[in-house]
DNA sequence: TCTTAGCACTCGTCCTGCCTGAGTGCTAAA
DNA sequence: TTTAGCACTCAGGCAGGACGAGTGCTAAGA
């Protein structure tokens, strides 16, 4: 059976109240606030149903009423309103998203800082390849006799490189041959395909050239492996602090060194991303990590093109305000995807990739 | 006057039994605690002389004594003695250290990490140039018709690079000449020599080539930048939860937020450690910062060789275990000095930097 | 002169019981 | 269906008392 609207209503004035003040809210409360032109008397039967039915809970006997993880999911779906974000606040993540590009994790780090810093909660963000990526070039770069510069290039655009030195004489022409040699044999292979057979077989065709093929060949797979698994950036753990329902130091650590485990973190919450859409709300006990079982989780994805998606989040407590965290957090992710996704520059301002 | 012998057990004894117990330690106590063969009558004399000459302080009358800064400065000057690891604990840092050498930045980062869950406390680590850094080298390889990538290599050997993409055509004759151009005229140039007006004159020589030099001189700017000023690594602030004295939430928020601070947390830290030789500890008030005015904090500087030097530290409550704690943090600082010492491989192993 | 035993005293902590006020559920009337 | 009224519950705050750890002082002993 539905809920009458009033019923509605009051659930709303109750969770919206609680997110503000924190404090179990009473049927007296409830009566001046919100429009209900009806006494306590009444708002008191409403209440009893409200609970009787799983959307609200009673810390005790004599207390008001808070919101339970139910409670929070209807107000999710059906009542809260989407929040607009004040031209103040669009302007202020503008700026800090175009303030200056630097390299993709970089960028994604920031990302994550300033979710936090904008929300009061911890934050974190990731990128991770959802295809296979491949190495589109290698180059190699004489220094002096004893060492060399590699450069390799992932076809997503990615370029790194590491600087060699070896005991023993190198000349250009030799370097030349590795070049061509690792072009040829490497190129467009995936990271499995990169197998110690073909490496063996490289080594055989360069003659004996102290394994540097293996070496440049094993920087790369290095270089493959770190984008597809790449990290997750944490910020502003401290946030937790903020929030009366962590005053107990107990709770506070324990959520504080789960955060700090990039693993499991990132295996908690790639999954419900994955398939999402553009925002998702997980509350309390919808999380998966028993860690998360009292805490909510607000996530927004976004596009970095070239095989990759983001995610980017934030963590507290079931009394959050979403309606404000997941409009800023939509806005950066939109943000984000826009900054990937528009490669074109206005001539003279270069783009930058690591 | 100076103390006598056994005033000065007296001291260690209290100082050590409060950084185990961190409770405060009473006559009785010590009077069955270390090799004291006098009443608890006769340690309270000595402890009321100790109290009245700052060493010692008492919370409440009846509570017992507990170390002031005062007491363990002495302690850490005279007293302490200096602890030896345990071979199983030097086996596990040289194993952290040896594990998988990357960029120097990420070394860094690593060596915090480690600290702070070697010791139980917050860690930081940051490198600093005490020298003026210049590039040694530009290469410019064409990757296709409308992008290239930029290749820096600075004369302390950090390679970075830069994918630009351009609104127009290339070719490989210009390449070269530019990159010519710009070894002739910017290498063996520090940060504040690369004025615009040196730029102006070499974008001249080359012609109407879209200000590509000053596209790459940027960059080069800033890496040697960014290698200049390198930044503060945290790592573990987490940790302040598990030590009493930071039950109280409100303080330990305090220190949490100043933690992560980047910017004022090197300032405080990079005067006392520029003198420093090996490891220096600053107990509470003896810190600059205000925030730290009850905190204290262990330092160990390290040399990266090439004019880079770099400090890493813990932070803790002034009961800290600073025997162990200075223990750990030198034998890593000196690792630290060695590997970035030492860049002869064995044959066959290649050494890295980014 | 230094050490020790004894003793009165202080003071924080813990426990108890009491009171207060917020908030509830129920009932009966509108 | 709504409202007013009322008895009931229960957490939190406060005061008072018992407890115990630890002190400082004094007087006797080495």
């Amino acid at each position: 059976m539905e809920l009458t609207e009033r019923k509605k209503k009051i659930l709303r004035a109750v969770v919206e109240s609680y997110i503000e003040t924190a404090e179990p809210v009473g049927s007296k409360a409830l009566a001046q606030l919100a429009g209900l032109k009806v006494s306590s008397a009444t708002i008191r039967n409403d209440l009893a149903d409200l609970t009787e039915r799983g959307y609200l809970e009673q810390p005790h006997t004599s207390a008001g009423r808070v919101p339970s993880p139910k409670g929070y999911r209807l107000y999710v779906n059906e009542l809260m309103e989407e929040q607009r974000l004040s031209l103040e606040e669009t302007r202020q993540i503008n700026d800090a998203l175009h303030l200056k590009m630097q390299e993709l994790d970089k960028v994604i780090g920031q990302a994550g800082r300033m979710v936090s810093q904008l929300t009061n909660y911890p934050a974190f963000a990731m990128a991770e390849g959802v295809r296979r990526l491949t190495i589109k070039r290698f180059d190699l770069i004489l220094v002096d006799s004893a060492s060399f510069i590699a450069v390799v290039m992932t076809d997503s655009s990615v370029v790194k490189n590491k600087l060699f030195r070896l005991p023993a004489d190198l000349s250009e022409p030799q370097l030349q041959l590795l070049t061509t040699l690792l072009n040829t044999a490497f190129v467009g292979k995936t990271l499995d395909q990169l197998t110690p057979e073909l490496m063996r077989v490289a080594e055989h065709a360069a003659g004996g050239s102290y394994g540097l093929i293996s070496l440049v060949v094993s920087f790369a797979m290095e270089v493959l492996d770190s984008l597809e698994n790449s990290a997750v950036y944490t910020a502003g753990a401290s946030h937790i602090l903020d929030h009366p329902e962590y005053q107990d130091v107990g709770k506070a650590q324990k959520l504080m060194s789960y955060l700090s485990e990039d693993r499991s973190l990132a295996q908690a919450l790639a999954l419900p991303a994955l398939n999402g859409d553009d925002t998702k709300i997980l509350i309390g006990p919808e999380n998966v990590a028993d860690e998360l079982k009292d805490t909510s989780v607000v996530l927004a994805s976004y596009d970095i093109g070239d095989g990759m998606k983001g995610v980017i989040g934030v963590v507290g407590p079931t009394r959050m305000d979403y309606a404000k965290v997941a409009a800023k957090l939509s806005y950066v992710a939109d943000g984000l995807s826009k900054l990937f996704g528009q490669p074109e520059l206005p001539p003279g301002t270069p783009e930058k990739e690591e």
